[in-house]
RNA sequence: GGGCCCGUGGUCUAGUGGCUAUGACGUUUCCUUGACGUGGAAAAGGUCCCCAGUUCAAAUCUGGGCGGGCCCACCA
């Protein structure tokens, strides 16, 4: 076959993209033997496009599976997006430009269907352009409506555990996006502020109090200062009046205090923040709401009803000053809680919500992930501090529009749960009919339906039960679970690996994967975070477009598994030129290949064949052991090294003389058996990491001798120890060496590689082992003649040899 | 404040006790060699963050410090 010249990238990679998943090379087969190696990564949600650190992630994710399907498993590999939920929603109201309350529910639901759907089409796209190699006919949403039953499903059984329970309790409320959200979705922001000296009565004296939120005054419950604080002692059991609202809360010690801080003495507002709502637990303090559910004053604030939190806080301010109760502003910056979505600070309310009660069984969550292998190793660490620190329930409960409805309505009289019928899901509560026709409890015909959708975790948690048809088909899910591995960046062990334990565990009593491996971020050339404000975001459109995706893969597998890895271009232009080298080696090899047959092997090998199968075996055993400890940069770096160095800087050119002797003899037989057996083993090593331009030389050679009809179906090498030869492996360095240094000289005086020696002159010792390669070290240097003898130039170097050459 | 990770030529990186510290990119010089000029050959370039200790021997182990990252806690 011919084979051109250049090597295009972007046709071949489309060609074979389409005809891999044409030709279902990636296909499941449901009724295999073999052992199955299967993959939960976490579906990406709906937010438009994919981005740079889901191309790392997915890429390096697919070299294992790639490894693992070479390894002769069944290979199950589902994908899925994560299509319901905040992130979902905004994405959609950003893209449509609504507002989701200004329209009716079901108006919106439409809207969010039809719009996820359009951009799932265009991102699918996007993922597979990396060339990764799931089964698509394992493609799941998760807002299916199989996945609504199975994730409604969960929510009952769970009920039925006793583990579920609705509860008026403190939540952490977005007043933008209108919902409770979970303690994970909290993230850090620096704030400038003012800590704002606040006189509070005590009898006729005054009581300083410093506070950064005086709009919380109408919701001040009690004061508290630090049991061992001298200065405030013979306050206790006191009463503090509150500046312009016409209260009187009592003052009580927590060790919580800090002294140093303010005034040392603290005013706990229902709910100003965590401790708040900590103190108002413990002291049983009375509840005194004072802001809505959309982020104003309510009728608590009195005047100032109606107003916005920071409107209001400056009115209170302006209030304070006049009647002279502010007697000092300090301007401070700290960090607040903002939701992550939006940014907004967060507030605590009171709300009836539903939550999966989980506290008590942080010890065996810890047990799971000690039985759980990490990798890297150190990555249980966070999950261990999570779960450690973890002081809430799990609230479920989001009051959201477009999501997976809570399958429940309420008795109107008596509030009694009804739970939906498992035959009747999936259950929309606002549009179907419970399953009864009265209250089990009092009797009443009458229910309110559940508005509020599940926390899209509730459902993403079960990533591993989707494809895996939990309650569904019970014979297939015990062949699929638990998975072989879970992958997924360090950012989100706490969330979702972790809440995929805890549903995996609250159904099943068991891990749902064995393996987790954990990879970094894409960081900027600097090694700063990407982020829109700082403008160094990298769009993998763009490096596709560019650099092709083996490239992309090139460089995604250029840092070890875990590790961040900064973006850089250079890696990016080393992967393409790797590509342009490994096609031009691989043309030269076919071009002396074509009339040979793999079935017609030689006698007798050279020994320069033997010293580079030799070498290959370490760098088989080697690339497999890195890749079943999924550290593929390890088979990446070796397999590059060894190509480039070992058999195109030294082997090929030593091989020349006998590939272009006119002569068909023995010689020749062996460097074109040699030459098809190292170029395809190296091929085949890296094929998980550069499956296109692998592809592309094994369909324009190989395939004619090979069984498969895709070398992602061949076989991965395997180390033979019968091949190892380490007196060859040394003497075949020597002759490396003494061609190295002949180039040097040549190189020293500005001449051409190919200007002749008239004399090499070997050290007398080393003739007997030389000899076998005489015929090499004298084509390749290109020297007349090699006599032995006491050499006097170039002394000895690395490998004790002394040469001298003498140009013609 | 707590936990974990990291700190190697200009840049990125390999290297968990032992030969002259690996490779890539960049820089300089030379070579149009019959796979490849998107190439080849060669050269220059390193206090292995700092200090102390263990050891015959430390980039590597221990302790302390400095700097960076991520997670958690705090955030009146």
């Amino acid at each position: 076959m011919d084979i051109p010249k250049r090597y295009d990238i972007r046709a071949v990679e489309e060609k074979w993209r389409n005809w891999w998943h044409k030709e279902g090379i990636y296909s499941f087969n449901p009724k295999t033997k073999k052992k199955i190696f299967s993959l939960d990564t976490p579906p990406p949600t709906v937010s438009g496009t994919m981005h740079i650190g889901h191309a790392m992630a997915y890429s390096q994710a697919d070299f294992i599976m790639r490894y693992h399907r070479m390894k002769g498993e069944e290979i199950f590999y589902p994908w899925g997006f994560d299509d319901n939920g905040l992130a979902t929603e905004r994405f959609v109201e950003k893209k449509a430009g609504v507002k989701a309350e200004d329209m009716p529910r079901e108006e919106f639901r439409k809207l969010c269907l039809e719009q996820t759907k359009e951009t799932e089409e265009y991102m699918l796209n996007q993922f597979l352009s990396l060339g990764i190699s799931p089964d698509l006919n394992l493609s799941y949403r998760t807002i299916d409506k199989r996945v609504q039953r199975m994730s409604q499903l969960s929510f009952i059984e769970i009920y039925e555990m006793g583990r579920e329970y609705r509860k008026e309790a403190p939540i952490i409320w977005c007043p933008e996006c209108q919902t409770a959200i979970a303690q994970v979705e909290l993230k850090d922001k620096q704030f400038s502020s003012v800590f704002n000296d606040i006189v509070f009565m005590v009898g006729s004296k005054q009581l300083i109090i410093s506070t950064t939120r005086p709009e919380l005054l109408p919701s001040c419950v009690a004061v508290f200062y630090h049991p061992q604080d001298k200065r405030y002692k013979n306050l206790k059991g006191k009463k503090a009046k509150v500046p312009l609202f016409d209260l009187e809360v009592p003052i009580l010690e927590d060790k919580r205090v800090d002294m140093e801080k303010g005034t040392g003495i603290v005013m706990c507002c229902t709910f100003g923040d965590q401790t708040d709502v900590e103190w108002y637990l413990e002291h049983n303090l009375p509840l005194r709401i004072s802001i809505t559910k959309d982020g104003r004053m309510n009728q608590l604030a009195g005047k100032y009803q109606g107003m916005k939190i920071a409107e209001a806080r400056k009115a209170i301010i302006k209030d304070l000053k006049a009647s002279n109760m502010l007697v000092a502003q300090k301007p401070i910056s700290h960090f607040v809680n903002v939701h992550e979505r939006c940014g907004t600070e967060i507030e605590f309310l009171v709300s009836k919500q539903w939550f999966i009660r989980y506290l008590d069984l942080k010890d065996k969550f810890l047990e799971l992930g000690r039985k759980l292998k990490w990798y890297p190793k150190h990555m249980r660490a966070r999950y261990d501090n999570w779960v450690k620190g973890l002081r809430w329930d799990w609230c479920i409960s989001r009051q959201r529009y477009f999501g997976i409805p809570i399958p429940v309505w309420y008795c109107a009289k008596c509030d009694a749960e009804i739970l939906a019928d498992k035959e009747q899901l999936p259950v929309d509560p606002l549009v179907d009919k419970p399953p009864v026709k009265q209250c089990p409890k009092c009797g009443c015909k009458e229910f309110v339906p559940e508005r509020d959708v599940l926390d899209t975790w509730a459902t993403s948690s079960l990533t591993p039960f989707i494809p895996a048809k939990w309650c569904e088909d019970e014979k297939f899910f015990n062949k699929i679970f638990p998975f072989s591995l879970r992958s997924n960046g360090h950012d989100i062990i706490t969330f979702w690996l972790f809440n995929t334990i805890v549903k995996s565990y609250l159904h099943e009593k068991k891990l749902p994967w064995g393996h987790a491996m954990i990879n970094g971020f894409v960081l900027d050339p600097h090694g700063d975070k990407m982020s829109k404000s700082k403008g160094n975001v990298v769009h993998p459109d763009t490096v596709l477009e560019r650099f092709g995706a083996d490239a992309l893969r090139f460089w995604a597998a250029s840092s070890k598994l875990g590790e961040d890895l900064p973006y850089q271009e250079k890696e990016l232009v080393t992967g393409q030129k790797f590509l342009t080298k490994l096609w031009n080696a691989s043309r030269f090899a076919i071009m002396h290949l074509s009339d040979y047959k793999p079935s017609v092997k030689p006698k007798r090998l050279d020994p320069v064949d033997k010293w580079i199968l030799s070498k290959l075996q370490a760098i088989v055993k080697q690339s497999t052991d890195s890749f079943e400890v999924y550290e593929f940069s390890k088979t990446k770096q070796l397999v590059e090294d060894f190509f480039w160095h070992v058999f195109c800087d030294n082997y090929l050119e030593m091989i020349k003389w006998r590939l272009y002797s006119e002569e068909e003899n023995e010689a020749k037989l062996s460097a074109k058996y040699t030459l098809y057996t190292v170029l395809l083993t190296l091929l085949k090593l890296i094929a998980p990491l550069l499956p296109h331009v692998t592809e592309e030389i094994y369909h324009a050679h190989f395939i004619k001798h090979e069984k498969q009809k895709s070398i992602h179906l061949c076989s991965w090498p395997k180390y033979s120890k019968a091949l190892v030869d380490t007196t060859i492996e040394k003497h075949g360095d020597w002759v490396v060496d003494i061609i190295a240094r002949v180039r040097k000289l040549k190189s020293m005086q500005g001449l051409s590689l190919k200007t002749e020696l008239a004399l090499l002159v070997l050290e007398k010792t080393k003739q007997q082992k030389l000899s076998d390669f005489e015929a090499t070290i004298r084509h390749t240097t290109r020297a007349r003649s090699i006599v032995y003898g006491k050499p006097k130039q170039l002394a000895t170097e690395r490998f004790g040899l002394k040469l001298e050459a003498k140009l013609a």
